[in-house]
DNA sequence: TAACCAAATAACCACATAGTTATACTTGCG
DNA sequence: CGCAAGTATAACTATGTGGTTATTTGGTTA
C-alpha cells in the first residue's frame, strides 16, 4: 500500500527536522534530560536567536517537550523515537564505515 | 559522549535523504524488490531527469542498489535500515493522529 | 516604576537544492 | 554502421531555509 501525497509530506517533513548538524546537536544536549535555551546555547557555536529557532521547530515537530520555568523556558526530548531514529542511522553509519573501501579500478 | 561535528553532519546528511517526498515516493516503488529507472518514472509524476538524479542521491547516501540489465539499470532498497527508519516516522505519525487535538482557548 | 534577564520574533542575506528542459552518453539491434 | 531506447548529466530557475543582527516580548526583582 502506498502513502498518499500528503503522508509522504508529513513523514519528509520529521526526517527534515533531524537533517541538520545544529539540531543534531541540539538534541544531542537534551539526551540526559531538560535544558534551557541558554544552557543550550552555552555549549554550543551559534547564536540564541539561531537556537530558539531550531527549537521551535523541533517542537512544532512533535519531538520535544516545552516548559516554562520562572523566566527560563525548559525543553526536553519528547519522544523515545529521537533515540531510536539517531541509534539506527549511527550504527549505520559505523557499519559502512567498518566496511574496507572497495577499490576502484 | 557527544559527536564531533563530522560526524552530526555524516547524521544529518543521512537524515536529509529521507527529507524529501519525491524521493519517498522513490523509495516506496522499490519495497518489493528492484525496479528500473523507467518503472520508477512510470509510476510518478515527475521527470526522467529528476527521478535520475534523486536516484543518484539515494544511491551515494549508501542506501539503494545498482545493478545493469542491458540497457535497463536496476535500482533495489540496499540497506533494511530503510523500511526500520520508515516504520518508526510513520508509527510516530500514527500515534500523533491518534491523539485527540488538545483544544486551545 | 524601572531595570534586567531569558526567550522569541522580525527582517534580512546567502546558499543549497528540487525540479525543469535540453543534451549527451551507453547499450542493443537492424 | 546507424537508429532507438534507457539513463545520466548540464545548465538553469525558483524556492526554502539556516544563520545573522537587531528588536521585542514577558517575567522577575529592586
Amino acid at each position: 500500500m502506498k502513502l498518499a501525497p500528503d503522508d509522504l509530506e508529513r513523514v519528509a517533513s520529521l526526517f527534515r527536522a533531524f537533517s541538520e548538524p545544529t539540531r543534531l546537536a541540539i538534541i544531542q544536549e537534551m539526551k540526559d534530560g531538560e535544558k534551557s535555551v541558554s544552557e543550550i546555547v552555552g555549549e554550543l557555536t551559534t547564536t540564541q536567536a539561531n537556537v530558539s529557532k531550531q527549537l521551535r521547530l523541533l517542537y512544532e515537530s512533535g519531538v520535544l517537550t516545552r516548559r516554562k520555568e520562572g523566566t527560563n523556558v525548559l525543553y526536553g526530548i519528547g519522544d523515545p523515537i529521537v533515540f531510536e531514529l539517531c541509534r539506527l542511522v549511527c550504527d549505520k553509519l559505523n557499519r559502512d564505515v567498518a566496511k574496507p573501501k572497495r577499490l576502484k579500478f
